[in-house]
DNA sequence: CATGAATGAGCGTTCATTCAT
DNA sequence: CATGAATGAACGCTCATTCAT
């Protein structure tokens, strides 16, 4: 810091990716109401009138926090659309591999999941449009002869994504599990079961 | 009630249950930092300081309704290890029980349960005992020897509670589905898995 | 106490006493701000309209305790008028006296004192009044030749009641010292100063 | 300041200082409990979130004041220890000047002393220390040997403390007297008491 | 690009006091 | 004589937000 205590190299786009990334960790840890401005510029060593150069408001900067989670959720879907591999992977494979990819995706975004998936008050959108996606997944699957008919698939969806959100709280955020495993168990457990296989 | 300010027969224990009402439903709706205090006793008829008449300040009656949950669900969980029912009903059948009885509790608690279960900051404790009860749950089926031993009981029942916790809010609170029907499909689903029986 | 949580016996004169002690205890301790009328009612086990049945409101009680103050403070100096022993006693041994009754009068009403002392509005106005009593008291000591007429007696009246107030809160109430000691003291280093005496 | 609303040249220091001293003045002349915050910022043309820029809160800028009163004791006392003048001065000369000073800053400091002395729960803490001082002074002084050792010094100092104590209040801050009239007084008073002087 | 200084608006809480019975 | 229930009127404090420079 230079001696008039003005930021050498102070850069506009610095500031404000700074600030977003505090802001992240902090809305991720503390909510948004016990998340205080001030507390996210001190942290930023800026002032606060700074703070709204780069954000409206605090709810925007909150917002923008979300949408960000939303979009990569938006990605992952579109990509996991593209590579579909109906010929070279079981049903349970692809599935896996799709529970895999979000589990990855929460892993390395855990502030922004945490923000999007409890904090935010679109929580409730984004996890419709999640349990839509997976339903849509599962009829196609369904569609293909593998699953039984006698199911209700919105909650399947529903409950998958409900293990989902949990185990990813609860395992996954805690490192008491890696993405490979869960989606390994989840895949299995919603796929056979948990009674005893007796045809074998 | 008096059309002109002074309540006649006024009766503290209603004043005191009616604003625990009250803010239940506040708090269910709004979460703990948009409900104020000042709109719980507008709709409860009463000024500010018969508020603090009855509770300590704004945390101790959220506390109070967040407590309230955590005694239901107490009850419940003993009251359901008084009756195993181990002879005349199936595994699947007892785990629907359990489930129907859960679904129930949330269908007549509405309020008390959303507050306690996504606005209160003991809500991940909460879920923790839940997971840990359904956990000892399923390890006492599986010991009777109907569950296959190659899945992690930990994963299932914190799968199962997210399950139950998305279905409640997304099927249950919407009344899309009844308690009957939700406590059939999960147990359904969990035991038997999506895949077709290829053992018939 | 009945069964009904009526006091057996209750009788208005002596609540209000109850109250009227229980307040100077409190007042005394706490001062005027820091004495609830709540803490004073709970006290007395008697409920908040009571104390209104008998006091106007807080200041009133308050009031009358210095008032009460201010009588027996009146008393003691008529009194003192009355027996001055013009011809039995020397200078100092009436002062003396004096000075005993006055910290007597103090040990004996502890708590309306330290309020008419310390924590009433009115202590100004007290002291003023004690303060000329003394210089009074002096005054004609002086008429009778035994006092140096080089020294102003108000300047003297005033150091005279800043000691004994000093004295009483910190030698008295404290029982470090009586009435009597203090009174000596007090007379002896007044009348005779500190300064060795070259005379013998 | 500008007519409407923003102040031009707006200066923290400035604004914190004026604060203070408006506080002071208050309290001083209310005391704690009815000197309220939206007074001090009316008094200061500025709102009171402004306060709290400056100051945690209530308390705290009570204490600070009283903090300065303290300072400037513990200052004075180091002072005179320095300059004892042993040699050149008599002991009611040494005595005296201790006055002098003492009065000296009471008067320069009316209101933080007011403050400390009168309405701070400190002050009990504040005039013991005092007291202390003095007795120390006496002491040495006595071990000179200028004073009968036949008195408490405990008490002697107590009493020289209230008799500052009432004199400052009510002949000096009403300017009836000046300090070095209080000092030469005091000072005669306490050395040679009333009593005529038989030796002359 | 950045800041020091300030504010509007509101919230939780307390306390003395008073009805209606 | 006494009470259960309620209130009017403040007050301290916080926070997001914005001037003026």
């Amino acid at each position: 810091m230079s001696k008039r205590g003005r930021k050498i190299g102070a850069d506009g786009a610095k500031s404000r990716e700074l600030l977003l990334n505090i802001a992240a960790k902090e809305f991720a840890q503390n909510g948004y109401y016990e998340t205080k401005i001030s507390t996210i510029v001190k942290a930023a060593n800026v002032t606060q009138p700074t703070f709204y150069l780069y954000f409206k408001n605090k709810e925007s900067i909150f917002k923008e926090l979300v949408d960000n989670f939303k979009e990569r959720l938006a990605t992952l879907t579109q990509n996991s659309k593209l590579q579909q591999n109906l010929d070279t992977l079981s049903a349970q494979e692809r599935i896996k591999q799709n529970l895999l990819e979000l589990f990855q995706l929460f892993e390395t975004n855990k502030h922004i999941a945490r923000i999007g998936f409890i904090h935010s008050e679109d929580s409730y959108d984004i996890k419709d449009y999640m349990a839509k996606q997976i339903e849509q997944n599962l009829i196609e699957e369904a569609e293909l002869g593998y699953f039984r008919a006698s199911i209700d698939m919105r909650t399947v969806a529903c409950s998958l994504l409900g293990a989902i959100e949990r185990l990813t709280v609860t395992k996954l955020w805690t490192n008491e599990k890696t993405p490979d495993m869960l989606a390994q168990e989840v895949s299995d457990l919603f796929l056979c079961g948990l009674r005893k296989d007796l045809s074998n």
